[in-house]
DNA sequence: GTCTATATGTCGATAGAC
DNA sequence: GTCTATCGACATATAGAC
């Protein structure tokens, strides 16, 4: 039965092939993610990619579309790498330790990793319309999702602190919006990260002390029968 | 007298040469607010400016050395108007009600002049090294200072908050850190702002009931008597 | 599948004529 | 003081040979 082994060869042939483009695919965003590691998300480049692993700069588009999608890879890595970071750091059987310790490590895990935080959150800025004449086709191409798991992560960063807070709060027969207080929560530790990463000057000189002093007040136990209650606008309560 | 009168017209001469160079600074500089906010401070460069006043690009290193002073002398103007923007929310007798108004000031001025909140508090990122080949020289010269009044507008962005605030807390009499209840709050509004200009997908649902339950949780009226005391670490409390 | 070569555009900054 | 011309570098992306 010639036909039988032609077809295993075939599909044999293909797998090989899917797993080649498959390391390929690895081999670019390693590279990419050495870069930017090393020089910024800003310095990213075509060029430099194809270099650092002794190819042309046409072959990359083999495997991937353009910079950007290479770029939101690695955003997607950067992402998960956060989750990792926090998960130890949630181990705490009370949920007021639990939420102290996830904020410092956030923060912690912002600044120590800029050009990883920078890949999660600042995806976007720069670099608008610096590419070549041809970046209009990309562009229009590019546009059916905006960001391929952008709704994923969308309020993920409050979902992070949502659970812990939500029991911390329920745990004291306190009614609050757990939802509006973690996207605050969420911004607050965000903001820390960014003044630090902006300029030395407008970190605040230190950050646990600041962490500490905004979630005593909102989460400290004399604050707890003081939670504001839920409110009628906006997110559903927890 | 022929030296009198020489000398006379030397000084107006001078005079004419300084204005004339001043007029010819601010026309640059306006060109180049211009394309901030039209494209972004990404999209700066000299060609651009220069097309756009209809000068060629090599003139106008005759009144700047170059893009980075440009972009700092917009950064100052821009900081100016952050605080024209507020003042006329710092008006009102009640700390509280004054306070609250300068947060949902701050967070509208950043999310309705994005390209100027750039400009302010992202003026480092991005564009690193992209520079052409004689970039060294100029970071060499330039390394003097880090940004000429970046320590005058350090600790500004808790500044504007910290009047106010400590005004709140002693009318209370209550005692606490107010400089890191500055910071905090500071950071809060910053994450808000960075969150929504990031991504829709980031962005709180809706920034203003956000704030408020922030500050209520804060500095709400069942919070007064909860606020965390001054701490032994950190900034001077007030 | 990979590369060379190229098209097309961007940029900062300078030298030297006028 | 202003411009032309240019240097030297960056980039994205494609066409077509091998």
């Amino acid at each position: 039965m010639p036909q039988l082994t032609l077809t295993a060869m075939d599909i044999a042939g293909r797998k090989d092939r899917a797993t080649r483009a498959h390391d390929q695919r690895e081999r670019i965003v390693d590279a990419a993610r050495r870069i930017v590691l090393r020089e910024g998300l800003a310095a990213l480049s075509m060029r430099k990619i194809a270099e650092a692993i002794g190819y042309s700069p046409a072959s990359l588009y083999l495997y991937f579309e353009g910079r950007d999608e290479i770029a939101e890879a690695l955003g997607r890595e950067g992402y998960a790498q956060l989750l990792a970071y926090l998960e130890p750091h949630a181990c705490a059987d009370d949920a007021r330790e639990r939420l102290h310790a996830l904020a410092h490590a956030y923060v912690a895990f912002g600044c120590d990793h800029p050009q990883t935080y920078e890949l999660i959150f600042m995806m976007h800025r720069g670099r608008q319309q610096q590419a070549g004449p041809h970046a209009h086709r990309q562009r229009d191409a590019a546009s059916k999702p905006p960001a391929s798991d952008a709704r994923a992560c969308a309020a993920c960063g409050a979902q992070l602190f949502a659970a812990t807070l939500s029991e911390l709060i329920l745990a004291r027969g306190a009614h609050a919006d757990c939802g509006l207080l973690a996207e605050a929560l969420w911004a607050t530790l965000h903001g820390v990260v960014m003044l630090t990463l902006a300029r030395a000057e407008f970190a605040p000189a230190a950050p646990g002390p600041l962490i500490e002093a905004a979630l005593d007040a909102w989460f400290g136990e004399r604050a707890a029968a003081t939670l504001p209650p839920a409110q009628t606008s906006g997110a559903a309560s927890c």
